[in-house]
DNA sequence: TCTAGTCACTTTCAAATTAAAAGTTATGAG
DNA sequence: CTCATAACTTTTAATTTGAAAGTGACTAGA
């Protein structure tokens, strides 16, 4: 027994980077986070958003998102069912995340400009 | 004229997330930033790190953040030549991005725990 | 000189992931 | 019926990743 097998979703080492990443690290799950951060809701509001995310690749993360217990999804209507995602405090924690993201993008990144309020 | 043509990094929109994203939105290249972070300059240091990256996407990712000057590399010796890779004060400006990942992960990723010093 | 070893990559190729587009399900409106 | 909408799912091709082996420039030792 060299490998003391990594608990829950440390899946590359217990650095907390790594353990972050290997929940958020890609180019999507981060823009659906921003999403829900400036009060999106409904598939189809990701999907409007102007990246442009693929439809499977958006089904794929809000799944993982809820996995991680990073989002909520309820019932905002019945008949037809549709859903409204939410961020639950886990997910809000990611805040500073987002906002170092922008700070850099901002300071950093010619061409960027803040979209987010705050 | 529709589509006024992101200047530079921007690939996808003007958004700083998104912008930062298209050059770190992965699982790999902040783990090589985190290493900068902690004082290792070479290639096989890079390797040696717990994550074990490949390769081929080290070489990769190294080549990405020298293109958007986040690292710089300079030889360490002559005969045979052998490279030190540094962050340049772009690069070290992602320190608060890295400081947001390790809290995030160290209050909500059971299992992760801190390696990076501060 | 021959042999082994180190470091910093590069190449190869199979496997996994992503992207683009079209299709599905449930339902209401006309 | 037929059309429209929201929320997905499926399909298929293209791209990226990962594992492993290979390369080039040397140095040190037998």
């Amino acid at each position: 027994m060299s490998k003391p097998s990594l608990p829950h979703s440390c899946k590359r080492s217990p650095c907390p980077i790594a353990c972050t990443l290997d929940i958020l690290g890609d180019k999507w799950t981060l823009l659906v986070i921003r999403d829900l951060f400036v009060g999106k809701k409904t598939y189809g509001e990701f999907q409007a958003s102007p990246e442009g995310i693929p439809s499977n690749i958006l089904a794929d993360r809000l799944k993982r998102l809820l996995e991680h217990e990073i989002v909520e999804k309820t019932p905002y209507q019945q008949r037809p069912v549709r859903y409204a995602y939410t961020l639950t405090p886990k997910g809000r924690a990611l805040g500073n995340v987002l906002k170092a993201m922008v700070q850099w993008g901002e300071a950093h990144i010619p061409g960027s400009q803040a979209l987010m309020k705050r």
